[in-house]
DNA sequence: TAAACTTTTTTATCAATACAAAATCATGGA
DNA sequence: TCCATGATTTTGTATTGATAAAAAAGTTTA
């Protein structure tokens, strides 16, 4: 049963003979697999070696292992995609275009509802607010809408941002440690498009993006896109 | 410096202080840390629970690790986000709405060129072609456009795709190894506003998809969502 | 000086063993 | 029959010890 891929390490082959097991049908879905202290028989080498091919299989959700119970093949529910979003300015240089930032409003205000109900913060809270847009080449490619919780951050009061973006100024001072995305399209409102140079009702690829540090909501932030050009991909 | 948190495993506890150390400041960006076995001594514990700490951390990418260069904190360039794309009919089944699935084409032609580009096979070869719609409680959710190459999968032209929809045939029959995905939003054109009761130009959330086995490409499919209801989110 | 080797450091993997934790299964009592 | 409980099995984690591989740094040679 060995299958010794030369170079490779032990644990990496177990792994591809595995999935070959599994997609092949030789591991039939539902069904239990053997246990480790078989496995590591067969393949003649440790509990530890199995052990790891095992847990980093069940990562990739082809698994499913519990205790006692043993290690059984599954069927994803879905399928989980791994999506890459760049930073702005590298993703506008990496086309090789020049990139330019321009801010257009800078205000301290009390959100509308909408955005309240994002913020997790209680009505009536001043909150730092701005607007800006991203341009590749002179031409506007990204359109930001952000709110900044001054009661998280009360340092971005400080800030004018009319140099550097919020989202680099954010990288390099708030360390995050949760978010959240959402992805979806909209029409552009008269105002959007004319920020970013399309037709009203035109297409917009739009990212929401919520950022935490520890407990507190730290930005919440939307990002659009004109939809024809913008696009994320992922292989997995 | 040990934090031994009740019950939970150790290297888990190194990562979480670990994690603490890169997001404070203390271990900073770009710099070197020390090696395993100075750490394994500064815990207390073996080298190999280190080691599977700062794999995992690596794994996340907060952490680049090289042979003999040692291991240093990074920043990372974009933010990896991963999202869970549901099959159609789990995904609406679980809102409670009732699921109905309606074929609307099955065809076996030369696909167009925008087709062709993205099918990876040569000109001039039949490909089967469905469009099909999904429906919640009878309003239509998504709409589905795909292609399946027959050189791949034969037993798809014996297939009439009337009761059981393509993705469902396909999960079922073709295990896949490898999948593209690319998101992006556009303009309905006047078919697709009608199929999906929409407004002409109303903004369509699309997912277009491309599946491997193996070497060779399975299916491309693009899926049509209205863009105001479809969302989706994800939490890191 | 520059290219080709050698050394050495550091991470990567593996094995063998041990114990912990979880969950199933069987058992016995109410 | 049903529930509680404890034995048993299986995976999860940790330790120790050892070797391999990669790559930087140093050394030698042409």
């Amino acid at each position: 049963m060995k299958t010794k891929k030369a170079g490779l390490p032990v644990y990496q082959s177990i792994k591809t003979e595995m999935r070959e097991w599994i997609q092949t049908g030789i591991w039939e879905t539902g069904s239990l697999i053997p246990g480790e202290a078989t496995l590591a028989k067969q393949f003649g080498c440790a509990r530890a070696t199995v052990n790891r091919a095992l847990r980093e299989l069940a990562e990739e959700g082809k698994l499913d292992r519990r205790r006692k119970a043993g290690t059984r093949v599954i069927t994803p529910e879905g399928r989980s995609v791994n999506f890459e979003i760049p930073r702005i300015r590298l993703e506008i240089e990496e086309t090789g275009a020049a990139y330019r930032y321009a801010l257009l409003l800078r205000e301290v205000v009390v959100p509308p509802a909408d955005v309240l109900s994002k913020l997790e913060i209680p009505p009536e809270l001043p909150t730092l607010h701005l607007r800006c847009l991203h341009y590749a080449n002179e031409a506007p490619f990204q359109y930001e809408d952000r709110w900044i919780n001054l009661k998280s951050i009360p340092e971005a009061e400080q800030e004018k941002f009319e140099k550097i973006s919020p989202n680099e100024w954010l990288v390099k001072h708030v360390p995050w440690t949760d978010a959240e995305h959402i992805l979806s399209a909209h029409n552009a409102d008269a105002e959007k498009a004319e920020l970013l140079s399309l037709a009203e009702r035109d297409a917009l690829f739009v990212i929401q993006r919520r950022t935490w540090r520890k407990e507190n909501l730290v930005t919440y932030v939307r990002l659009y896109y004109p939809g024809r050009f913008y696009q994320m991909r992922t292989i997995l």
